[in-house]
DNA sequence: TTGCTCCTCACGTCACGTGAGGTGGC
DNA sequence: TTGCTCCTCACGTCACGTGAGGTGGC
């Protein structure tokens, strides 16, 4: 059996503090070899070293207590590594979400806010591939490159055209909230038959205010801010879920400040005689 | 004056939550132009988006709070941009932090547990350079670094020659709270007057359990582990604060690998007839 | 015997999110 | 009139940290 040591050694050992010790033991990631019935006190063997120092590399990369559990429970070590590279992942996205906000600073600080262009548009029905889920803001990019992967390939699998570009529906929940069901879209030429939760839908007809964005999505409140705070000068309500349109995709360029993008808010027609 | 609207008009404006513009009126962050005596409804004009803006952007590099309100309330541009470049400094080091850890986590999964090499050694009193301050365990990098510059442009500055390797204390509890008064010094040949808070004082004699550790500083609780997993098994108990020579330092190589420490306990040299 | 280590609550931190329960405005 | 927007508490989240108040071990 192996030697036993105090908490305080073993944090001594692992460069854990005491008090994410016990923590980790209350959560169940590192139970102690022996607590002694009266004190209390507890004891941990070392060979509960190696455990330690895993999970401190892993909270030191912010992976969920969770997370961190299910790898050391891991029955094999390929499982244990498809979680940790899971991790991983997360953090490079979330790494190139930071390296976008530090660009949308700096251009924020140094260029001038420009009042947005905006055009009054009528928008006929339109029949469109959708594709509709419940999405976080957070999650929005990657959510929407894979359903617009799904739906080019449905276009496509169908014998379909896209007949117009792709485009989004946002409801104001999902501001609101952060959350929301939102809906992305390729208009087509024609009806078909396609697989569930694939569905076409006729989008109604509606009177679209229209800005034009140019760059990187992550700039887009610019846009939504010219856009709807030259609405509102004008005491014109919007109605319904914003559109956006996407015109340039990452799709077609890497370069972010080549997207485009039309943010168009829905307006009642009577009063949006611009 | 500015048209107004409603706080949920604002967030679409925005991209922020409701909930999220409420918790800002109520730190301080962005006060609604207007609030409704009897209703309690917020109504914002639409001449604060742009703090909007600049809100969501520094949160989004989770700058503080009370960062943000700095930035908002900044009587000028300079002092603004100091701020910002700040913590875009604060970011960058936890960024590397973060490429240090995923190094360590794969060396980590990748290689096997090795066993220490302790060696006993007798240590005399020692006469050194010093610099003691209080330092949280996440700062200890940036805090050494510093410190040793400071210690070393002492040295030349008396006069002094290093008589040995630097090297830094470390209380117990700088392990088990994350946080205690460390001490760092630079063996000196003979003594001489220096600016506090710097001093010259004589480490005590000690008999050490010394072990090497060959790497990246985010290792170091490797040998730890194994240097003091040996010493439990044998029995062997440590006392008083740890002790640690940096043989080959940043300052002396760019690459991690090539770093060099000694991690030493001290024992009772009584029971430790190795 | 003294001081150090260890114990268990209970509460705090940070920046919001989640509901409950209720009211105002078109 | 209906449903939608808005309001205010109070509490939850996450991974610990901070004390308070007390006890065991060398």
């Amino acid at each position: 059996v192996a030697a036993l040591v105090s908490i305080g050694s073993f944090s001594r050992l692992t460069h854990l503090s005491v008090k994410a010790l016990r923590h980790y033991q209350d959560v169940g990631l590192l139970e102690p070899a022996a607590v002694d019935g009266v004190t209390g006190y507890r004891r941990y063997g070392i060979d509960q070293i190696a455990d330690a120092q895993l999970i401190r590399r892993l909270r030191a990369l912010e992976m969920p207590v969770d997370d961190v559990r299910a790898v050391l429970q891991a029955p094999d070590e390929p499982s244990r590594n498809r979680i940790v590279l899971a991790h991983l992942d997360r953090m490079e996205r979330r790494l190139d979400e930071t390296q976008a906000a530090v660009v949308s600073l700096r251009s924020l600080l140094s260029e001038p806010v420009s009042p947005a262009a905006v055009e009054i548009r009528s928008c006929p029905d339109t029949r469109v591939l959708a594709l509709r889920e419940q999405v976080n803001h957070t999650d929005i990019q990657a959510w929407c490159s894979d359903a617009f992967g799904r739906l080019d390939a449905a276009v496509r699998q169908a014998g379909l055209e896209p007949a117009g570009p792709s485009g989004g529906l946002y409801p104001q929940e999902y501001f609101e909230h952060g959350r929301g069901v939102v809906t992305v879209f390729v208009p087509v030429d024609r009806a078909a038959s396609v697989a569930a939760p694939m569905q076409v839908i006729d989008l109604p007809a509606a009177t679209l205010a229209v800005a034009l964005h140019l760059g990187p999505y992550a700039d887009l409140d610019r846009t939504y801010g010219a856009l709807g705070g030259s609405l509102a000068e004008r005491r014109i309500q919007g109605a319904g879920p914003i559109r956006e349109h996407y015109l340039v995709t990452p799709a077609e360029t890497d370069d972010p400040r080549r997207l485009r993008t039309e943010v168009c808010w829905p307006v009642d027609p009577a009063r949006a005689t611009s």
